[in-house]
DNA sequence: CTTGGTGCAAATGATTTGCAAGCCT
DNA sequence: AGGCTTGCAAATCATTTGCACCAAG
């Protein structure tokens, strides 16, 4: 997935915030980041780009993009919140206990038995936050 | 659901852990919890059993437990980890996102699917943690 | 212009840790 | 006895905030 400089932009600007230098090098870092960053990882990425954002900026720009959707936070139990763009579809995580690794699974199936369980509850899910804790499997 | 005196030392002596009345004032304090408290509101509910307990052993505490799975960490976006005992049916939480209230949703069809899906990936689920935020549907 | 955004450094909040003393096994 | 636990206070880690300056709309 790739995203052309003025799509940031418009992303910005259609979720009402300012488009500024700062804001557009967190993007980018999270768009090139494929590993979930946390917030110190995206400043040192972010600043390779422009030496002085400063760690103050990336986290208020983080919570601005996460309030306005356009970033997705992950935190797992302990250490810091992890970021990502948020995904098109939604997804949960698993964290490998044994390396650390995060990958992600996906599935229409288990985000519409969700809703309907939430619905059964009379709630409407706004998001939804999953980790799960996983380990290989033997191969037998 | 209640506990015996002695099924909690058990528990404890079981996952071959120091029995302290430290540790089973905290775990009295989760038992009668049924609202996810933080390690300070769990803190504060030892202490009205026991003046002396100090913050860093409830967290200590707190801490062994959720290695030895006896009790399990629920963490929010923002705002401190929470606690309950570990439960005999996995749940997901929901949190309101209006009122802040979290309750619980326990279904075996998602448990099912969830692993079933994380099998296919040729992974096992050690556990999981899965916070949907909700906001109630409004009434017809 | 005017409001919101930024950098810096200091502040905060949650959780952890070093150390000497005490309790469990 | 010997090691795990505790309390206390100080330390650490992640994140937030006050303030003066700068930039976007």
């Amino acid at each position: 997935m790739t995203y052309q400089p003025d799509e940031i932009d418009s992303m910005l600007r259609d979720a009402g915030i300012r488009v500024t230098s700062q804001r557009r090098t967190v993007i980018a870092a999270l768009v090139q980041s494929h590993d979930h960053p946390t917030a110190e990882d995206v400043h040192a990425r972010a600043k390779t780009v422009d030496r002085s954002v400063s760690f103050a900026t990336v986290y208020r720009a983080l919570a601005t993009l996460v309030d306005a959707a356009i970033v997705q936070r992950i935190s797992v139990d302990d250490g810091p919140s992890r970021f990502e763009m948020a995904p098109k579809t939604e997804h949960d995580h698993l964290v490998d206990v044994d390396n650390g690794e995060v990958l992600e699974l996906a599935s229409e199936e288990l985000a519409a038995l969700r809703s309907r369980l939430a619905a059964e509850l009379g709630y409407e899910i706004l998001s939804h936050h999953s980790v799960l804790r996983v380990r290989k499997l033997q191969k037998l």
